[in-house]
DNA sequence: CCAACTTTGTGCAAGCGTTCACAAGCGGTA
DNA sequence: TACCGCTTGTGAACGCTTGCACAAAGTTGG
């Protein structure tokens, strides 16, 4: 499926027309905008399913309704990538792939750390999607010393005082944070002291890094509060367009 | 959107000072930016711990330092949820929580669904940060029948063929997805046809679902391949810093 | 009571991202 | 080769979000 990478430079599709020199490509790949880049990943994934099923060209409109968005932001976004359609077809979808693969930086592997070891450090480690997208769980680290050595998805956990030397050692480019949130900080502190430069966060706190530190966050509690609001408005809305809220406010609105 | 029937005939009167009727509330609720929304449930967070720590009284400056964010964009979504703050002085921690939460709707409890008990689900059913903030987790389900019946974090799984009804009688409003891709889309369909409204998505696939039905995605290769395009993108800054061209992947990564 | 100081709340302008609309380009056909 | 229909790629308009800058409002001290 995704596991196309070390191809790419040798092999370098791109031919005739567009010249396309690593100049370029990182000249474009500043300038896309991060929610383009969100939706690349996702276009990537429906095209390697389109791959897997045999589908060699799609349109706009197609992969759009696919991604659930609409065609002609998905060939804005496209476009940042660089101009591999043809008019009156489509995309070629193994072209396609390569092309945003590049964009994205999966041509190399991305080594992962995952610390803290609890449920879901444990489900993290364990889940494929990582390794077989090019991203290997090269190391795992939790601080209670009873787990230390014992293999969790085939990789053995390590103490997080050893986080400095093992990542710089296993050459790890990318930090997941799974620890409770007071240990969040100081975990993230020795990652970036490691030379981690990307960091996943699933610790529901506020992370101070670096300028030069990329971090992402993924806040569970954070989802299912913005879900509450739209119930709430949802559940106003509703009870403003048919009974309303007691005396409180005498307002009848009118459907 | 597009839901602005009723309004436009003699609604709401926007009263003078702060009378705050719940149509004000309703009214303002509509008009708050899903950006902010975000960000409004991380401002309820660190003044919870705020409260915690026993202080009552914080200025925008402080709070958005916690919060990692500016302090007109906090004034700026603070206004979203009212005039709350005493000018020279800053903002009731306590009188600011409870308006937050007021606005999330999380004054109401909402009950959640865990579709799909493997690694992440069990991970969801145990996670703390459900329950203690208002998100009770009311039922579990799995395609297993072997899990039938099996009490994971002190509530036995159903099977999922019992979502309708089980979902119904316990007015659960919020589905957490945490399936194989290839089965979401069908777990999905059974939870709408509960009444389930909202839906937090853990596996990679993008849902069809009807309007009034609000998904959010979350996403683990997505955010891996946003860090991957960072970590790609500056290396490539730093190879075309330094020279210029040759090197199809120039690696070198800078401090 | 006044003056000096602090901090909020917000109008406004700049910046991004999304959407529209259409010219340009390509394959197929006669 | 010339024409036709289809789909891409993109300039331009639009709308949402951010950041600035400052008046309004409150506190504190004399």
């Amino acid at each position: 499926m995704a596991d196309r990478r070390g191809e790419g430079d040798g092999v370098v599709t791109t031919p005739k027309t567009t010249a396309d020199t690593p100049a370029d490509v990182r000249e474009r790949a500043r300038a896309i905008p991060e929610a383009a880049v969100a939706r690349l990943a996702v276009y990537l994934r429906v095209l390697s399913g389109m791959a897997e099923q045999g589908v060699t060209t799609i349109s706009s409109e197609e992969l759009a309704g696919a991604a659930g968005v609409n065609s002609a932001k998905l060939r804005k976004d496209l476009s940042y990538v660089g101009s591999y359609g043809t008019r009156g077809v489509g995309y070629d979808v193994e072209v396609l792939v390569s092309h945003i693969e590049r964009i994205l930086g999966l041509t190399r592997k991305h080594s992962v750390a995952v610390v803290g070891i609890g449920n879901l450090g444990h489900a993290l480690a364990n889940y494929g999607g990582f390794p077989s997208r090019g991203f290997p769980v090269a190391a795992l680290f939790d601080i209670d010393p009873d787990l230390t050595g014992v293999p969790v998805g085939g990789i053995p956990v390590d103490h997080i005082d050893d986080i400095t030397s093992v990542c710089s050692a296993r050459e790890v480019s990318i930090g997941v944070i799974a620890t409770p949130p007071q240990a969040a900080q100081a975990v993230c502190d020795r990652l970036v002291s490691a030379g981690v430069q990307c960091i996943l966060n699933f610790a529901p706190v506020v992370l101070q890094v670096p300028d030069y530190v990329e971090v992402r966050k993924v806040d569970l509690a954070v989802e299912m509060q913005i879900l509450s609001f739209h119930v709430a408005r949802r559940a106003d809305e509703a009870a403003g367009d048919v009974v309303n809220g007691v005396g409180v406010d005498g307002v009848v609105i009118r459907p």
